[in-house]
This record gives structure tokens, C-alpha cells and sequence, in this order.
DNA sequence: TCGCAGATTGCCT
DNA sequence: GGCAATCTGCGAA
């Protein structure tokens, strides 16, 4: 990769697959306090990742691709860099990015919460609530805001042009924490979360 | 302010 | 048939 020097920067280039070929763990605190954008229609909406959570494949019972590979859950087991989309509980989607080593089979970062950035009139409209705090600091509530459903099942973060992940200031502090929502492996302190002093 | 139960659909056993 | 990587509203204190 020669990385010359660009005078003009038209459009801030998405995060490479690189970076998702890595420890799922890894990944996950790597992707504090970078940008999630999410292009809609020539609207723009985005904010600061605050808090994710790995998922590992085997040797984690609460992941999804603990047991076997499912028509579901096979996207864990695919390339790094794509995202991975789920509906739970009758009425929530998740949003996820598959990050993995070369030597895992499956792995995946689930990102719970952001700090909304841009288009936060659109996020309103989306919760329908005017609570700021309220927009997206949940993994059922950031999906909603964003308008990330199945069609985004799937979808290459490293080349898409309607949701993508930009490189970000990194945080100087990591808070890590037990999951949430999970029965098993809750001994496990793989949920990462930056402090947003609000 | 806190805690609990209902909503609601698709996936897995 | 049971339950899920959740959110919201309501009732009690």
C-alpha cells in the first residue's frame, strides 16, 4: 500500500480488512472511539463507538456460533469485515462486524452503543424520541437509529458505500466489563466501553 | 428511582 | 415448543 500524500481528501477511506483480521477481543477495543458512518439517501448518519462486545466461536458458549454453523450464524464464520445482522427477541436487530484471526473460524464484535455525531434529526425521527441519550446507547436502539436491518446482512464494511467504519481518535482509557443479556461466559470480561464524561 | 414483566418473531433442538 | 447478545412502560416505594 503506498499511502502518498493526498492534498484533498474527498471521502475518508473505511477502516481495511486488515484491521479485522485480528483477535476478536483485539478488535473489540480497537473500535472505541472510532466513526460508524451510514449513508441514507444522501443523508449522512454517524457517531462514536462506545461500547462493543466479542463474541468468539468455540470455547464461548454465549456466542451464537458456539455450537455449529447455521444458515444464521455462518456469516461468523466468513470473511472478516462484513457485517453481521440478527433479529432477536420478536422485534430488535443486532449489528455486528465479523473479526477474526486467520486461525479462528468464527468471531464477531457486537456493537452496542455510540455517541450520535451527524444526522441526529434523523435518528430522532427513527426512535421517535427527542432524548439525545436515549438515541443509541443500546444494540436494539443503535440499529433502529441507523435503519440497520437484514439488508445489511452481509454487507462488506471495507467496501460498501451506505455503512462503514472510519479510523478515530483512540481512547485513553478502556473500561472492561462482564457481557450483558447472556446466560453463559458472563465470567468472561470481554464487553469494552469508553468513558463519554457526559 | 428502581425493578419487573410483556411484547413478538424467527431460529434451534 | 422454547427461548433469545432487548427495550419500554408501568407499578410500587
Amino acid at each position: 500500500m503506498n499511502c502518498k500524500k493526498s492534498k484533498i481528501r474527498i471521502r475518508m477511506n473505511a477502516l481495511p480488512r486488515k484491521f479485522y483480521v485480528n483477535d476478536t477481543k483485539q478488535v473489540a477495543k480497537d473500535l472505541l472511539g472510532k466513526k460508524l458512518v451510514r449513508k441514507i439517501g444522501g443523508r449522512i448518519l454517524s457517531g462514536v463507538i462506545v461500547e462493543t462486545e466479542a463474541y468468539k466461536g468455540r470455547n464461548d458458549p454465549a456466542s451464537h456460533a458456539a455450537r455449529k454453523k447455521t444458515e444464521r450464524n455462518k456469516i461468523m464464520f466468513g470473511e472478516a469485515g462484513h457485517a453481521y445482522v440478527y433479529f432477536t427477541y420478536g422485534m430488535h436487530y443486532c449489528f455486528n462486524v465479523v473479526a477474526k484471526k486467520e486461525s479462528d473460524k468464527s468471531g464477531a464484535v457486537l456493537i452496542r452503543a455510540i455517541q450520535p455525531q451527524q444526522g441526529i434529526q434523523l435518528m430522532i425521527k427513527n426512535r421517535k424520541t427527542d432524548v439525545i441519550a436515549n438515541l443509541t446507547n443500546g444494540p436494539g436502539k443503535l440499529a433502529q437509529a441507523m435503519q440497520i436491518t437484514l439488508k445489511q446482512y452481509n454487507l462488506d464494511l471495507t467496501s460498501s458505500k451506505s455503512l462503514f467504519i472510519l479510523d478515530g481518535k483512540k481512547p485513553t482509557k478502556i473500561i472492561a466489563k462482564p457481557r450483558v443479556g447472556i446466560k453463559e461466559g458472563t465470567d468472561k470480561l470481554w464487553n469494552f466501553s469508553i468513558n463519554n464524561h457526559l
